[in-house]
RNA sequence: GGGCAGGUACCAAAGUGGACAAAUGGGGCGGGCUGUAAACCCGCAGCGGCAACGCUUCGGAGGUUCGAAUCCUUCCCUGCCCA
């Protein structure tokens, strides 16, 4: 096969799912390029060294990255923790204070253990942006500052939006695109990839490497994967995140609760399935054909064996069908315990921590959302009696479990 | 440095001496209907109390008053205008 050819193929496989690439010829040419000269290209993407927690948003860029690898490219995983110490721009930020280099270490570990889930590990280097930003003098800031003007990091949305809203802006902010910039400087990257709410981010860093006479990166954009509530975007902060590391079960609820709209766009982003097929399931189930409901079953196994195993997710699937189709107790629950043979309720349910509040307790029973092997409770004073039996299931809400022992 | 406007619950935002544990919307939670979907319907929403009721909340600290989220003093924070 041409160069050329070649070339072409992979742009197309990279460019698959991406929202955006500037420029896309530039791509092209570099991976003619690339090709040519048997040269890898450097990838760069940067993520936060505070929240090591991955969640399947990340893992859309974490694919992209992976299909980089695919076709020989190297990827650099970078954490920026350096950069972590301002945050990025995103609302009422504050300076974070800063991590020990032992949270960090601990964080990188963890980002490790996670990230090879996808990455290939072999052809992944780990970058910390502290490495050379750290070095920066006052005097190398003030020249790197130099090379951008405020009217362009404002036009950065999140500051135009907070400026007109008389919201403020924190000084050391406005550092941080440059800042970032300045890592695929260090890098000397060739893409650099993130989504598509770091494209002004990842813009400068094209203005900053022409500033320090490279070749400007090629920024590739990739969309933002919306929670489980199918709005906001996937965040720990609001709760609305699918963990890479949660359980099986957990994995494979979360994805079922949400929304059948939603589920097609999860289709798209964290599975490898052709957009033609996924067409193709939005039809059926449109004309009745197919039950969305076994649409999601597939998609929340696909996903639970990226990360774990076929056999896992096949296991959780049995164990969603035993829970809420059959209406059985999970064959893994909290265990509380009892103190003796006979406790309020109300008791056990603040005591465990279930509810902070006997308030809340009492309000919850009232609204019927406590059972007791199977029954509702409806007397707020009711009291529970272990004496015959050796446990009990106690379910709280529709999802909470919990297995009630004697101490 | 000067002038002005603000800081209310998870968020937004009313309230400007008693009827305020604090309207309304969003979010959240619970229940119903379902497929742990959407839509829709009903309900909850500081802490203690079965309840009557009591206690602690409106940036912080003091004060005035029978009584304050509301008035005064002071401090902290944010924005705007001027320099």
């Amino acid at each position: 096969m041409s160069i050329k050819k070649e070339a072409q193929k992979q742009f197309e496989y990279l460019k698959k799912g991406s929202t955006e690439i500037i420029q896309e010829k530039e791509l092209l040419d570099r991976l003619e390029h690339s090709l040519k000269n048997n040269r890898p290209l450097k990838v760069k993407a940067g993520f936060d060294p505070t929240a090591p927690d991955i969640h399947v948003g990340h893992t859309v860029l974490l694919r992209k990255m992976k299909h980089f690898q695919d076709l020989g490219h190297e990827v650099i995983f970078l954490i920026g923790d350096f950069t972590g110490l301002i945050g990025d721009p995103s609302g009422q930020s504050k300076t974070r204070p800063s991590m020990t280099r032992e949270q960090i270490k601990k964080n990188a570990q963890t980002y490790k253990n996670q990230v090879f889930k996808i990455l290939n590990p072999d052809q992944t280097i780990i970058e910390f942006n502290s490495k050379w930003l750290g070095k920066l003098t006052s005097f190398d800031i003030i020249h790197l500052m130099a090379k951008y003007t405020v009217a362009r990091i404002l036009e950065r949305d999140d500051f135009s939006e907070r400026l007109e809203k008389n919201k403020p802006i924190g000084t050391h902010e406005i550092l941080y695109p440059i800042m970032q910039a300045y890592d695929s400087v260090a890098l000397e990257a060739d893409v650099e990839l993130g989504g598509t709410d770091q494209k002004f981010n990842l813009l400068v860093g094209r203005d900053i490497q022409k500033e320090y006479d490279q070749k400007p990166q090629i920024v590739l954009t990739m969309p933002l994967l919306e929670g489980t509530d199918g709005v906001e975007k996937m965040s720990k902060s609001l709760d609305n995140y699918i963990g890479i590391s949660e359980s099986p079960t957990e994995i494979y609820g979360k994805v079922m609760s949400i929304s059948d709209s939603l589920m097609y766009r999860y289709y798209e982003l964290l599975t490898d399935l052709p957009i033609s097929t996924i067409q193709e399931y939005r039809k059926k189930s449109k004309q009745g054909e197919v039950n969305p409901k076994d649409l999601k079953s597939e998609l929340a196994k696909s996903i639970v064996q990226d990360f774990w195993s076929r056999k896992e997710a096949e296991k959780a699937a049995r164990e969603f069908e035993r829970v809420f189709k059959q209406n059985k107790a999970p064959s893994n629950m909290e265990s509380i315990f009892a103190s003796s043979g006979k406790t309020p309720v109300i008791d056990l349910l603040t005591d465990q921590n279930i509810f902070s509040s006997r308030g809340e307790a009492k309000r919850m029973i009232r609204q019927g959302a406590v059972y007791l092997d199977n029954q509702r409770i409806t007397d707020i004073g009711f009291i529970i009696n272990l004496s015959g039996k050796e446990e009990a299931v106690l379910k709280v809400g529709k999802k909470r479990f919990y297995k009630i022992e004697k101490k």
